[in-house]
DNA sequence: TAGGGTAGTCAAAAAAATCTGACTTATTGT
DNA sequence: ACAATAAGTCAGATTTTTTTGACTACCCTA
């Protein structure tokens, strides 16, 4: 019998969680999109040049996880499913917004 | 005649640069360290348990390479070096408050 | 009913990040 | 003079992330 224990790593540095949710090579551009307007896949996978199906998918995952994009079907018309911000996401726009205007 | 080309990915998005700065495991916590006070390598290494000396060193360099820490040494006494954040490495402590403020 | 669009999944490969242990060089403290 | 401390480097191993290509399944339109 094989016992396995993962130890989850507990944050240190609060911010960390935070930052950690915004990492990866796409998440920024998703969220910055999806401030725009409501995201489609397939969509966003023409906008986004460079990337693939399988990262946007994951990262879309994740995002959802992390409480801040929900993913929505709607029911009517071309049947299509749609990615917002949460309450929760919408709270890192001005993070969003101090990081760009550093960045000049 | 073998002619390779590696094209730098230009930047979609302001806020990734900043981000990418500040993603990896443990510079989160080299940057809140080194709000509280000047940091000392053998020192971090022994602050930030879980850690170790190659991946600290990296950080290190590239927090330095970014512009958000500056190395000095110090010449006098036990002759040291030292971390310190530049202009621009504070200029992001409203970035981490914020976001720290949100993880609540 | 055939073709195209939407929204994915899966396994495997490739690339990037992180970790380990051994080694270095210079400076101190005893 | 000797050992310890400071501040690393290097190569190789391991782990994590990202990419690729093939494959589903369900509409929708002509």
């Amino acid at each position: 019998m094989t016992t396995l224990i993962i130890m989850e790593e507990k944050e240190t540095c609060p911010a960390q969680r935070l930052l950690k949710m915004l990492s990866g090579k796409w998440k920024a551009e998703i969220f910055r999109l999806a401030v725009e307007s409501p995201l489609r896949f397939n969509n966003l996978l023409r906008q986004i040049q460079g990337s693939n199906k399988q990262s946007l998918a994951t990262a879309l995952k994740e995002l959802e996880e992390e409480g801040l994009l929900e993913k929505i079907t709607i029911k009517l018309k071309p049947l299509h499913i749609e990615y917002n911000l949460t309450d929760k996401g919408k709270a890192l726009i001005p993070v969003f917004q101090q990081l760009e205007g550093l960045s000049q």
